[in-house]
RNA sequence: GCGACCGUUGUCUAGGGGUUAGGAUUCAGGCCUUCCAAGCCUGUGGCCCGGGUUCAAUUCCCGGCGGUCGCACCA
């Protein structure tokens, strides 16, 4: 097998040939690291992805919503990450260190006052204060504000940023959700939409990226809901991977298959609806076509955490290019944002609980749509001596049936386009190829990971029967060109499988 | 952002101060072909960008952009 580098070079290579995705983009101008573009195949996948997270979520009782991607200056303010991530950063002009020049200053000159200082202010501090690099004692260079977040401008003089998550922009609606779900919660919706991150060095391709989908769900919810969570009860006999955090700590890594409702009585999770969520989260990540085995929920050590986060469980799966990949995160945000919300704009964002106004803690699942999308392609990349391809389950696939005329011959090619036609109006995402010849176009689909094909030739022009190939096997069987949208469908929803068709 | 290495057709790659820049594969068209990348013919397409050195730069130098790895960063 192929070294981790090598297999990662193999995934981006088939993605960039097929169509999968390409860049950095814009790649005609030499591009930007952390951009990347999707091109069909790409956005087919993402596509089905996205509309089994969505439906998933719906069965969880969620609601979807969109909110802009751009909010004045304030919000962020608010929602901490304005003032979280705007450093005076300071880098040493020899060894290339980045040091927080604050930070650096009250360390070394613990009576200098830095709090207020404007970066300019910042860098004459340094240079009064006669302060040099602490590892290899060269000038430090000016002092410069980085910021995580991309700013931008409304109208002439209002500064705003593009939001580096969704789940801020989501929280600003809670008087709108407590109006819509009837002042009733716990209250549970979700948002799919792009968030940006001015990523200071972005790697790895697609799997950190300066914009991409995010998807995350927010249930708004009471201290007493967290315990008494009726939902619990459909999954308390689900078994999950589970890695907690004391292992790790003993350098171990061995997941634990848990049932959830052990998991509680155990203490890996406190609260029976954050348990509920990290198994959402699970299922969710099922549902996009990840099997057991390469997922994980992996616990976050106490030093890893978010300050305010009383807990953080991230959903893992396993790559062939780079080993474990976070992919997913489940968090209790407690009621942190609502109350700087509410502190913010003045707004109440409490409910009332014994006639005394509280703010309700909220409870996130919270994940992007890209870092699945190349696992799933890395997950499912096969290669034998013969041909590759990639084994996506046939719900998910891009291109669910391609359609040939056997040869390309006048009196096969118009039958093949007539079927090729009505395999499309029943619905399905379908391609015709005639070039080449049928072998080549059996490996082309294979290669895009196509999990049926269906092949007219002179049989056909006689009985009306094709053939149907499998991706997987390559086996093939003879069916009526008229039960194909029913056999089709039953086989790509997973209601009957190939070898049952064979007669 | 720093350091090291790197950047040649859609993909993978050979090469190198003056080349018709080579190969494999893909792709398009054609011939052939009654089910798994066959064969034959034809064709499209390339030296990341900018500056410098030089009679001459894709090749050497500098800068930018991008990539890989390491450091830092990753709410």
């Amino acid at each position: 097998m192929s070294s981790e580098k090598d297999f990662s070079d193999t995934i981006y290579g088939l993605s960039k040939k097929r169509g999968f995705f390409w860049g950095p983009s814009p790649e005609i101008y030499g591009g930007s690291a952390g951009f990347f573009d999707l091109g069909p195949l790409g956005k087919l996948l993402k596509n089905r992805l996205e509309s089994r997270i969505r439906s998933e979520f719906v069965r969880a009782g969620f609601w979807e919503v969109e909110c802009p991607t751009v909010s004045p200056e304030i919000v962020w303010k608010a929602s901490g990450h304005l003032d979280g991530f705007i450093d005076p950063v300071t880098q040493c002009t020899k060894c290339g260190q980045v040091f927080r020049a604050d930070n650096l200053i009250k360390e070394l000159a613990p009576e200098a006052k830095v709090d207020g200082l404007s970066p300019k202010e910042l860098t004459e501090k340094i240079e009064e204060l006669g302060i040099e690099c602490p590892s290899c004692k060269s000038p430090l260079g000016s002092v410069e504000p980085y910021n995580l977040m991309m700013k931008t401008r409304l109208g002439l003089a209002q500064d705003a940023y593009l939001r580096p998550e969704t789940a801020t922009s989501t929280y600003l609606l809670f008087r709108r959700f407590l109006t819509f779900f009837r002042g009733k919660l716990p209250a549970s919706v979700f948002q799919i939409g792009k968030a940006y991150r001015n990523e200071i060095s972005p790697r790895q391709g697609v799997l950190r990226l300066r914009e991409f989908t995010q998807v995350e769900g927010q249930i708004f919810l009471l201290e007493q809901d967290e315990i008494d969570w009726p939902s619990f009860e459909n999954i308390e006999k689900e078994v999950l991977p589970l890695l907690p955090y004391q292992p790790q700590e003993a350098d171990k890594s061995d997941v634990t298959l848990t049932k959830m409702s052990d998991a509680l009585k155990k203490g890996f999770f406190q609260k029976p609806a954050y348990a509920w969520c990290v198994y959402v989260a699970y299922k969710i990540f099922r549902e996009m076509g990840f099997s057991d085995e390469v997922m994980r929920l992996r616990q976050h050590l106490p030093t890893e955490r978010a300050h305010y986060a009383a807990d953080a469980w991230d959903v893992e799966i396993y790559t062939k290019s780079f080993g474990w990949v976070e992919c997913c995160g489940i968090h209790d945000r407690g009621n942190y944002d609502l109350s700087r919300h509410q502190e913010f704009s003045k707004e109440n964002l409490s409910v009332k609980v014994d006639k005394k106004p509280v703010v309700p803690n909220v409870l996130e699942i919270a994940f992007g749509v890209e870092r699945p999308l190349f696992c799933l392609i890395d997950n499912s990349y096969v290669e034998d001596e013969e041909r590759v391809w990639l084994r996506f389950a046939a719900e998910i696939a891009p291109i669910q049936v391609a359609v040939f005329p056997l040869m390309g011959k006048d009196e096969l090619v118009g039958p093949a386009k007539i079927l090729f036609e009505s395999i499309m109006n029943a619905g399905f995402v379908a391609q015709y190829d005639q070039g080449g010849s049928i072998g080549r176009r059996y490996r082309r689909q294979d290669e895009v990971g196509t999990p049926y094909c269906v092949t007219i030739d002179y049989e056909t022009l006689e009985d009306g029967s094709v053939t149907l190939r499998d991706r997987d096997s390559m086996l093939q069987t003879r069916v009526h060109k008229d039960d194909l949208p029913g056999i089709l469908e039953a086989l790509i929803s997973g209601k009957s499988r190939f070898e049952s068709l064979e007669k």
